[in-house]
This record gives structure tokens, C-alpha cells and sequence, in this order.
DNA sequence: ACCTTACATGTCTAATCCTACATGTCAAGC
DNA sequence: GCTTGACATGTAGGATTAGACATGTAAGGT
């Protein structure tokens, strides 16, 4: 039921439309829960049965824009406070680096340096977003999970360099 | 396909059952791709049929202990190295924190108090793994992992304790 | 002997998710 | 006027995953 909290959490930030949402789960939500538009929009239609969305307003091409209403800002609290967490994960790069150390040291060194690559650019990414918001000067809500991101990909930078330099000692 | 690639790289860590493989997608796997073992033991029967696995040795109470082939560790290295990698995650533990500044300080903080004694947890359970493997004198291939493990929750632990001095602050 | 617990392997159904298909709108550039 | 690309929403079919059902084995305690 994780993709129903993530849609009306997403709306209870702001209201959007399917197609923004899209774009939010594909640029923020992409490292905490991955969703296609395929399964969006079917979703919002649930919500709004389920009133826990509304159409708030229409716009260009056909669009509808939801937000959450009373009754999904009560269900997503009771969610998130009440709810015991799943702590399992799915992530393809979680289990690749898991299983790394079977390779030798030359494909070992090249996944890693593919890796530290990823992980310098969205480092950055998550800079200029910090940056945005410095410069927004409004209160930012979000701010410190953008620190947790850049604190997390900085350990992923640094013990990658380690493993980098390590695999070419050993090769 | 990432299962298949995941039970073909415990297999390539060492052969084992499809319950000892259960255990270690619970225990070890968690974090980055979790599998029931209803999944599992037909992936088996699955990759057996492909000539990527082969039944070693029968134990115990019917078991079988299956290992990769040839194929099989072909197949794992060839995924490892020349696939491109899908970076998308599912992590609901990863969506709550992402969604968490939506709640007022009280229910934060205590969101954050949870999740700080999960962080603990784990920290323990890592620190142990690594002290298990530094008596074991044994080349420890997965050293490097475990202490990313610890690296990553300690500056989770960190960020934790802050966001909890922060709401209490606000509150 | 009996009971409980951990070991061990499977299958079935429903829910979730991905890929591809399908359609249409609007703005900008040529 | 035409083309291209971003905007925008949907559905169908197939693959993957979760949860429940089902069955049986062996060891240890009482």
C-alpha cells in the first residue's frame, strides 16, 4: 500500500497534476519509491473513489490538478505515525554492491568507478537543490532531508574512492 | 530479473539451500532486495532448468544444496559488469523520512525516536559482523561492505539525533 | 510417549508493477 | 502550414511479488 501514501503524501506537499507527479516520483522519490505513470494515474482515480483526493482545479490539455482532502491528510498521518514500518528494501544497486567482491579486481574496480561516477552526479544535483533553497530564503521544510542525501552520497563518494584505490593495489 | 541475479550471487558466495537462502535474504539482503522464500524456491526450480544451478549434495529432512554451474557464474558476471544498472529503489522506510516533515513536532519527533532505535539495532548487529570477522582471521572479501553498512547508519544516527533536538526545540 | 520448535519445501491466488500501446493538446521553429 | 517535442492522460497484457495454505521432518525438553 506504499504507492497509495506516496501519491497522497506527494499531494499533501502541494497540489499537482498525474503528470507532475510523475516527474516528482521520477526525480525525487526515484531513491525511496520508483512508480510509472501506468500505475499513477489508476491510482489517483482510487483515491478520489475513496475520497481521499479531490479535483481541485483544471488546466491546459485536459489536465486535472488533485489535492488531498481532510480525510487523506487523516490517513496518511495515521500511516506514517501509526503504521508498523516495512524496513525491507528493493534496490538493484543495493544488491550489486552486495555482490561485488566475486569479481576480480579489474571488473570489481571498473563497476566501482561506474558507480562513483553516478554517485558524484547526484551529488551535485542534490548541491544545486540545497543551493535553491538557500537562496529561496523561505522557510524549507524539506531542507534536512536534502542534508541526510548529501551526507549519505558522501559516504557512498568516499568508500568507493577507498575500493577504487584498493582494487588497483591488488590488481 | 534481479532475483534470478540475487540467488545466483549467494550461490556464488557459497552453495546452500533454498531455506538457508531464505534466511540470508532476510537477514543479509534486506536492506537491498528482499524475496520470500514462495519466490525463491521456484527461481530455483527456474534457474535449475536453465543450467545456471545444479543440486550439489541432499541433507537433511529432504533438503537440497544447490551451487552455480559454469553458466551460471558467466551469467552473474556478465549482468554485474555489462548490464546497465536500474538505479530506481522501493524503500518505504525511505518514503516515511521523505515525507515525514509533514507532520507536526510531536508526531516527528516521534517518528524519529523510532527510527533512531531501528538505527541502533542495526549499528549493533553490523558492529558485531565485523567483530565476528576480524577473529576469523580469514580474507574477508565482504569487509568493505559490512563497514559501509556502519558507515552509512551512523551518519543515518547522526541525522536522527539532530532532527529529534530540532522538533524537541520547536515544540 | 508427547509436545513444541525449528527445519524444509512446495503451491495458489490476489495484489502490485512494468512494458507497450493508444490518443490527444499545445507551443515553438521553420 | 508543417513538423517536432514536451505536455497530458489513459488502458491492456504480462511479469513479479506477497500472503496464505499445505505438508512433512527431526531434535530437545518434559
Amino acid at each position: 500500500m506504499s504507492l497509495r501514501h506516496a501519491v497522497l503524501g506527494l499531494l499533501a506537499r502541494r497540489p499537482s497534476t498525474g503528470y507532475e507527479l510523475t516527474q516528482t516520483f521520477d526525480r525525487s522519490l526515484r531513491t525511496s519509491w520508483h512508480a510509472r505513470h501506468s500505475q499513477i494515474y489508476p491510482e489517483l482515480a482510487k483515491l478520489e473513489a475513496a475520497d481521499l483526493v479531490e479535483v481541485v482545479g483544471h488546466g491546459a490539455r485536459r489536465s486535472k490538478t488533485y489535492g488531498v482532502t481532510a480525510a487523506g491528510r487523516a490517513a496518511l498521518r495515521r500511516w506514517l505515525v501509526e503504521a508498523e514500518p516495512d524496513r525491507s528494501q528493493r534496490s538493484e544497486s543495493g544488491l550489486r554492491l552486495f555482490l561485488t567482491p566475486l569479481l576480480d579486481p579489474g571488473d570489481r574496480r571498473a563497476i566501482y568507478e561506474r558507480d562513483l561516477a553516478y554517485v558524484e552526479r547526484e551529488l551535485a544535483a542534490l548541491g544545486e537543490s540545497r543551493a535553491r533553497m538557500r537562496s529561496d530564503a523561505e522557510p524549507q521544510v524539506f531542507g534536512p532531508q536534502v542534508e541526510l542525501g548529501i551526507r549519505v552520497n558522501t559516504v557512498l563518494r568516499d568508500w568507493l574512492q577507498e575500493q577504487i584505490e584498493a582494487s588497483a593495489a591488488e590488481a
